[in-house]
DNA sequence: TGTACATCAGTGAACGCGCGTTCACTGATGTAC
DNA sequence: TGTACATCAGTGAACGCGCGTTCACTGATGTAC
């Protein structure tokens, strides 16, 4: 019941299905991904009838944006709890790697959801501000600039071109995201066997390693 | 009909059904991406009936395997070529950087297919195969090691690994594969049009640069 | 304080859709003799 | 060289499934008076 599965209603209507299925629609993410993810599928687990998520949801291309906003935010907030919980600034660097690379681990199917635009509603309002402020929070590690979370992605491009940041963005992010994404999709398997006992000491290791030589090439450059 | 679709059979039989099956799944893929791709469409693109893929296929997982085996192949070849036509050690890690990246913008459903594992079939050897033959390419430039294109997975991360070149190999692909999923996906959209002319010229100048840095520091290690 | 009524979230039956699967069949090909 | 037969790729009708969508409905809530 405190996650709101199935609950035994008392009253015909429901109360607040608009949260329930939304947190329905989280957790069948993880258990059966974005194919597994349909209005039906959220209607039952919601204890509601199958027509009932029509009168808060048109379709479940916006079910997914909310679902994703909601992780970008999720991600937003560690990353940026992890970054005034470090003093130097490559600890910050390595911070973002690391937190990065455990939401990635932690929510697989959220985390691929996220950059499946393909799948959401494309003019999700609130996924685009969500995106934003993650990529807001990533670049104020990356370029040691103080942050703005309203920031539009117009003018936070258009700020860290002027400041010729672009190519630091653009790399750090590359960096940090394919490692996540080629740990996702079990690509460094056999390195992780051939070498450390567990995947986790494997992950925190290169996280660490490649952290520190991602700091390395920023700050040649700045 | 040079493609093998919709062919004007004269016989009942097709002759070679196994491969239009995969010709229209490769079509369809680009058309239609992952979920598109259903056994029935496939025999309908080959002009033949629902049934009879069942024949050469017992399921769709098991054929786009094979249509990611293919596109696997097809990276490896343009990482070869572009890699025997380079002179320099620079030039040769500019070049996988962007041979990967036209790869990925040329094919995006295929290129998103290669590594979503999920949606294929988790024991085919011919997908192994490719996919590891593809990553001893990536290894070869990277290390810069001599490539043996018949290594299996295990022998190749094991030869990485006593050579120490563990983190080279994951900092370059990471940093190329997140720098194309990322493209793909839209990411770099805001930064593409708040400066170059069109996207083509983005796409050549970050990779170029992107491409200098990450050569730098596989310099500094080796 | 009570009554009438509008509103709207949730119901449940019905429909059409495309999918995978099954199965008796048909027709082409190759092989044994 | 010809005939009988096994084999198997492809057919097409049928089935069940889960999905989204529609629609007349039901029941709870709030508001006007």
């Amino acid at each position: 019941m405190s996650a709101g599965e199935h609950p035994a209603r008392s009253s015909y209507h429901h109360g607040d299905l608009r949260e329930a299925l939304l947190q329905a629609a989280e957790a069948l993410l993880e258990e059966a991904g974005v194919q597994g993810l349909t209005l039906r599928a959220c209607a039952r687990r919601a204890g509601v009838s199958h027509a009932a998520p029509k009168h808060h949801f048109a379709d479940a291309s916006v079910l997914l944006s909310e679902v994703a906003a909601r992780s970008f935010d999720r991600l937003t907030t560690a990353l940026r709890e992890d970054r005034e919980a470090k003093a130097s600034a490559e600890a910050v660097i390595i911070g973002v790697f690391r937190t990065y690379v455990a939401f990635a681990r932690g929510y697989p199917s959220h985390f691929r959801l996220m950059f499946r635009w393909d799948a959401m509603s494309s003019d999700s309002e609130v996924l685009r501000v969500a995106a934003t402020r993650t990529f807001a929070e990533m670049t104020t590690s990356i370029t040691r600039q103080r942050g703005d979370s309203d920031v539009t992605a117009e003018t936070l491009t258009e700020r860290i071109r002027e400041r010729g940041l672009q190519n630091d963005v653009i790399l750090a992010w590359s960096q940090i995201h394919g490692y996540a994404q080629l740990l996702l999709e079990g690509q460094f398997a056999s390195f992780a066997e051939s070498g450390d006992s567990t995947l986790d000491a494997f992950v925190e290791r290169t996280v660490v390693e490649n952290g520190r030589r991602l700091f390395r090439v920023l700050e040649e450059s700045g």
